[in-house]
DNA sequence: CTGAATTGGGAAAGCGCATTCCCACTGCGT
DNA sequence: ACGCAGTGGGAATGCGCTTTCCCAATTCAG
């Protein structure tokens, strides 16, 4: 016994199927009182689920909202997950996900897969890349979005725009302000300390990764600190942890005696954070004694994670959300959503050492 | 300008419609190698995707399988999702999300609209319950189901089966030894120790946590040891929480020189064994010294979780992925995929405390 | 060299639904 | 009492694709 269909209904209710259809969903035209709720029982006893496929062919729409992650157990897509979810509920929606592991081509693989289902909107989460090996990658990705665009799609990327996307309308961007609060954070960090500042980043292209670095090194400057160095590596907890390695063996073999300041490593996002502080303290160093350490992105693993690190918090589900609702809104009040915005967070890992013995005494 | 469609790239390919269908996709019959070739280079031209929906209604098969989940954001369930989506790009499918937060009404509505959407397969995680007020809602859930069954879909289920689903054919568990692995951790616990134990579970009825919480007496009583008294709580790291903090209470209420045993807190999956730790911890007692702890699941954020946590370690991805590919094949080998196992792993958290300063004199 | 078995392409009938027309029927005004 | 707008339902068309069926052109055996 396959499904019901419509028609089925229609017959069981002893009128046609265009009635039983202007019943069933919000027709502008709604039948008389009776005949709908005839037609309501036949659908009812029948057990009909209206054929979205079908629908969706009729009316070219899907109910669809694709959404592109690198990797959807990674805690901070997790979280963007949640509210683009979220948003699609409210929408009446369903999320279709595709997780490419950063790879441009592969992302507009995903891309030519929602556009065959005829998603309605499609969010792209997870960094942009600016590297030349990703060029032909990315001019593919950004010409199949174009193509989704001009058939009717919405997109919204999380971030920073595709490279070599053109501005066509359907084509929104969720700005996050990583510069400017990464600025923040150094500022912050800079205050009444006398550190060394190393920035633990993403390869370079990245431009989360990037901003972020940058964002970094004005506001040390604007502090009047020199340059931190920049140490490249992968965008992982693994690449943070190798980092981490590093640093660690730096930091002992100055530790003898010597007036050394204490080393403050701000790592461009959390994962890359805790992989710096595990490597440290796998070799024995303590934080924030023997090293400060700060990420960005305040994602939920850090709730628990000790020592508490200090961050950048930034509204992971809201940006989800807003992406997910910037695309598919009828552009409605296109400045309807508040900008994106962040809040440093300092917490014990980049405390000043306790004022104990020697300094408390001098 | 509409996206391009069969019937246009024939065209411009000089063929007919049903030769290009069968070009562009695998059909049984292939045409000749020359007229291919003028019909993939017209596609090409045309930049044509092929319309899913119409694919789909046509063959009556969408390509899509259908996940429900309780909270993608929470690491136990977005390994799973990880697993499922591997599985879902093997077969060239897509993974379409759904997130109830265990309500079977809700859970119901998704299967409904993944009914709708002619998913060709549905993957449930999260407990089921048996608690009197999901009756209905579990009863609905599996008529759904069936339905869905019925109608040629393919369910699978991870860790215990819909209460009331008729064992119809499409319907898969995916079997989790919780039980076993719940035991098993009691005795390697319960090895020359002398504890008192307590177990701090979910709300009763749920029968994942009701069968960590069997299993693990079940291994006490095995191993000569008193039953554990039973803490219910929230599934959740707040009802971990709680819990942690009544028994922190408990702990330093027996502080005082009496010779009470350490307490070893069970908690039945990892988020809770994490709130209560955190709850410990907030009231300043540290483990192992003052309690011992350990959790279920190994989920990926206890990698940076200090102490760290002893806990039976699932296999989710595979678990997500299994669950995916049973439901998908045409029951290859039903035997196809081994039995999910688990395994106990005794980290700090349980460790007996240090030989030092009396024991280790004494 | 002819008839039968292939081969390879096209025509056409849906798949399940939305929607545009179209038609029969009311109720109203003058 | 007649015509008109207005109302409520049905017939038919099409969304884009797959697939069965059919027919012309080959090929091969006898």
């Amino acid at each position: 016994m396959a499904a019901s269909t419509l028609t089925e209904v229609a017959r069981l209710a002893g009128v046609s199927p265009a009635t039983a259809s202007r019943v069933l969903n919000g027709s502008a035209r709604i039948p008389g009182k009776d005949i709908a709720d005839r037609v309501r029982q036949a659908a009812e006893s029948l057990g009909y689920i209206p054929n979205a496929q079908a629908q969706g062919l009729a009316k070219s729409s899907s109910g669809l909202i694709g959404l592109i992650v690198h990797d959807i157990a990674d805690p901070y897509f997790a979280a963007i997950a949640r509210g683009v979810q979220e948003a699609a509920r409210e929408q009446h929606k369903m999320v279709l996900l595709a997780t490419t592991v950063g790879a441009p081509d592969s992302e507009k693989e995903a891309v030519a897969a929602f556009a065959a289902r005829r998603a309605d909107s499609i969010v792209i989460a997870g960094s942009r890349t600016s590297r030349a090996e990703d060029l032909e990658g990315n001019t593919e990705l950004a010409a199949e979005l174009d193509r989704y665009c001009r058939n009717g799609g919405h997109v919204s990327v999380i971030g920073h725009g595709i490279v070599g996307a053109a501005a066509a309308d359907g084509y929104h961007v969720v700005n996050v302000p990583n510069e400017e609060l990464a600025a923040h954070l150094a500022t912050e960090l800079a205050t009444s300390r006398e550190e060394d500042f190393v920035i633990v980043g993403g390869p370079e292209g990245l431009f989360t990764s990037d901003d972020r670095i940058r964002g970094f090194q004005r506001g040390l400057a604007s502090a009047g600190l020199p340059a931190a160095d920049v140490i490249r590596t992968d965008f992982t907890r693994a690449g943070g942890f190798e980092a981490g390695l590093a640093l660690a063996a730096r930091i002992t073999a100055s530790q003898p005696g010597t007036e050394t300041k204490r080393l403050c490593i701000f790592a461009v996002n959390d994962v890359m954070a805790i992989g710096a502080a595990a490597a440290l303290r796998s070799q024995g160093l303590r934080i924030p004694r023997d090293a400060a350490v700060a990420g960005f992105d305040d994602i939920e693993t850090l709730r628990d994670f000790r020592p508490a690190l200090s961050t950048v918090h930034l509204p992971l589900e809201e940006i989800g959300r807003q992406a997910a609702s910037r695309a598919a809104g009828p552009s409605a009040d296109d400045a309807g959503s508040p900008p994106i915005t962040g809040q440093v967070i300092l917490r014990r890992s980049t405390e000043v050492a306790h004022p104990t013995s020697a300094e408390s005494v001098a």
